[in-house]
Order: structure tokens, then C-alpha cells, then sequence
DNA sequence: ACATTAAGTGTTTATTTTACACTTAATTCT
DNA sequence: AGAATTAAGTGTAAAATAAACACTTAATGT
């Protein structure tokens, strides 16, 4: 038991993650197995203790409940609405996490709890205002896409051309010429070529890339044009 | 008294308000007059009651402390590592806010303690961790300006383009040619022209212009580039 | 060997951005 | 009244960037 003067609002930090696959933009949620909204799909999170950092808190809360660990996390906004939760003030402290999915398969390991990925377009009723999270979420990624580069994080350490490619026109919802594509990415030098290609596939094999974060870091400083 | 079965950290708002004059970008700033960091410079802001919303809190504050209403404010990011004040685990939600500095002048009212604005290249010593949040809301305003048409809340409603662009150069701390810079801000068909001009300047007067809002809103839809 | 699939590749045109300097209008000073 | 001062206002040409556009190549499967 703990007392303060003042009452207090209680603290939560909670995350969205997102992954790509071949065929959806997914999210990880969490079935609740407690009352309130029990049943319904939520993004995982939980209170925050005393003394621990905003961001390590949403990194064990999803380590808890998911099995995630050492993911792409930023913070993304901060949710305090009285009412969004019905059993009193409890304001989160809101993430976002970026995970290649084929790390981190649809039907996922998890412990504690139901935890699934869902396609971000055909979401299940969700608790509290996490919907608003999710679009708030959603909204963050595909303006931070457009000019830095975290698109990276949805994919393996080593991508082709056109899984990149993809990855910017279902983010952005918007389509690109394949040439027009390449040639800006390419010509940004930030991309590495490993010399290797894909392996069994039924058609010509693509070349496989990396991103070179040193040399991103580096020109960032003079102001790299990632527009895309 | 409150209790609580487990603890929990404290929640607060600070705001960093940004105004702008002939001679530079100024904050505002509010003499500590309690420990911790008695008579050090501080953020407007404090604790977070029950049942308010975040932002509520950011506006209650601002204006107990400072007179200051109804400004422009967003949030900017929330800060809670456990160290960040010397008394216990205080998580503070920061927010920014820009105003007209033609309204507020430096010399400013206020009731509650001192205020009072500072250039921000040169600031006092402050308390906490406000200089973190500081160089946090600095670097937002620049971002944000470089995107969105936030800079015209730091000017007055009716203004002059070597205005405007004297904003944006000091602001992002970089030189535009005159005549690109208005060719540009004009072909975006942003700002109306009111047909009034300056008054009592010792030279040739230059006209006064006006955002246009909606035709931003309009714009912004279909995708504005900004970007000066 | 033929079909299928996606990889890979250049050029031309349109648009946008950059570089650059003098004239005009108002006030102040002598 | 004329001269000096101050900042307002204005256009064009060159360079860079972005957009539009379609066929050949390489691999596997049938």
C-alpha cells in the first residue's frame, strides 16, 4: 500500500507493434484475460513501476506478453483522456515497435496470455481506445516512411529490391515506377549490395541488399533527400 | 491522503513556450521559488490532477503561471527517467506552445512568482531536466516548420513576407534568396494578400498578408509541399 | 523446348529549384 | 527642395530533379 498526498493518476506504457508480410501490414495484440474489456484484443503494455524508465517499461511489458525483445521502439504519443479507461485516470505513455516478421512468425510463440498478429486493415474489437492508438500508430509510420529510414526495420537484414519497394507502396498506399524506384534508392548510396541473391525461388533470382546505416548517418548530417 | 496498492510515479506537464522578436527566438520561463532547484529558472507546469486531461493540465498551468491563453500547444514528447527530479519518480508529459511575442512582450504580466522571456541561445540555469526538453522542443519546431505552417503562429495575423521569411531563416538557421523565397510561398496561394500595408516605418511600406487556413486545409489534403 | 515469373535496365520530357541585381517607394536629413 | 537612406518589390536563364514509359534477361517448372 502506498500513500500519497495527492491523488495520482495511474501509468501505463503500452505498444504498438508492426510487422510485414507478403500479404498485410500486421499488428501483435494481446487477448485480454482480465476484466475490464476481458476477451477483447488489446496492445500490449502494462503499468509502470516506480523508479523504471518509460521505455523500459514497454520494452518488458512486451518481452512479457509477447516474447519480444531488442526491437526497433520509439515513443509515439501520450494518451490521458480521464475516461479511456473505465476503472479510473490511467494515462500511457504510447510506443511503437518495428519487427521483421519473418523473425517473428503470424502464429507466434508467446506465453502469458493469447498473443496474434492481426492484418492492421481487419482489426478485432479492440479495448479501451487502443483503435485510436493504432491509427495514431499508423499515421506516425507513414509520415516518418516519407523521410527517415525505418522502413528497414520491417525487413530482413537482406532485401531485394522489389521487397523494398513493396514495403514503401503499401506503408504510403500509393504505387511507384519500378525504375524511377530504383534509381532514387540506389542513387542515395545508402544501400549495399552483399553479392548474394535469393535462393529457391522459381523464377530469376534478385539481388540481395543491405542498409548501410553509416553511410545514412553520415549524410543525414548534410541532409539527405529520403523523399521518396 | 491517497493510497494506492502499488506505486506510483508522478505526472506532470511543462511547457516550453516559444515566442519570436526582431532580435530572436525567446522562451518563457518562471523562477523556481521552492526546492528543489530554488531559484533556478524552470518550464511552466505541474502535477497532473485526476481526472483532467493531459493537455487541460498543459493549458492550467501555462496560464496560472504565466497569464498566457489560448496559445497554440502540442504535445512534444514525455520524459520519465527516474532521476529526472531529485525528490521521487516524476514523469512529466512536455508540450510546446508558439506564440505572437507582439502580444506578450517580454516584459510580461504574470501574478505567481517571476517570468520571464529568454533568448534561447542564451539561457539561464535551469532546473531538472528542462535543458533536455528544451533542445527536444527546439529541434520539433524546426522539423515541424520545415512541413507544416506552424511558423505563422509566432508572427502576428497580418504580416510581411521579409517577416516570414526572416522566421523561417532564423528558425532553421539558414539563408533564403528573397525572391525565391516569395515566389515560392506566393505559388503555394497560402496567403492573402489584405491590401493594407505598414505603418509608420521609415521607408517604403510593405504590404501585410494573412495565412490563409483554409486554403491550407484544402491544400494539405491533396498533399502541399511546404518544404521551403 | 516452351511457358511462366519476376529481375533488371535508359532515355526523354516536364517540373522544380537555384542563382543572380536592379528599380521603386517611402522617409529622413541637410 | 534635393539628396541620402532604407527596405520593398520584381524576372529570367541554367541546373537539377522527378516523372513517364516498355522491353530484354535469367531462372525454374511443365
Amino acid at each position: 500500500m502506498h500513500s500519497y498526498e495527492y491523488a495520482r493518476p495511474a501509468l501505463t506504457t503500452d505498444c504498438v507493434v508492426f510487422g510485414l508480410d507478403e500479404d498485410d501490414l500486421k499488428v501483435l495484440l494481446i487477448k485480454r484475460g482480465l476484466a475490464p474489456h476481458k476477451g477483447k484484443w488489446a496492445l500490449p503494455g502494462g503499468f509502470v513501476r516506480v523508479g523504471e524508465d518509460l521505455e523500459d517499461s514497454a520494452r518488458r511489458e512486451l518481452e512479457e506478453e509477447t516474447g519480444l525483445k531488442k526491437v526497433f521502439l520509439e515513443q509515439l504519443y501520450t494518451f490521458g483522456k480521464p475516461k479511456r479507461d473505465p476503472r479510473e485516470h490511467i494515462v500511457t505513455v504510447a510506443y511503437y515497435a518495428l519487427v521483421n516478421l519473418s523473425d517473428h512468425p503470424p502464429t507466434a510463440d508467446t506465453d502469458a496470455d493469447e498473443a496474434a498478429w492481426f492484418p492492421f486493415d481487419d482489426l478485432p474489437a479492440l479495448a479501451f481506445d487502443h483503435a485510436h492508438i493504432l491509427r495514431t500508430a499508423r499515421e506516425r509510420l507513414r509520415s516518418k516512411l516519407r523521410y527517415t529510414p525505418i522502413g528497414f526495420e520491417l525487413l530482413p537484414k537482406k532485401f531485394t529490391l522489389t521487397q523494398l519497394q513493396s514495403l514503401y507502396e503499401r506503408i504510403l498506399e500509393q504505387s511507384f515506377d519500378k525504375r524511377n524506384f530504383r534509381k532514387k534508392l540506389l542513387s542515395l548510396e545508402i544501400l549495399i549490395n552483399t553479392g548474394e541473391i535469393e535462393k529457391d525461388v522459381a523464377r530469376r533470382a534478385a539481388r540481395l541488399f543491405r542498409f548501410d546505416r553509416k553511410a545514412y548517418n553520415q549524410k543525414s548530417k548534410d541532409g539527405i533527400n529520403l523523399d521518396i
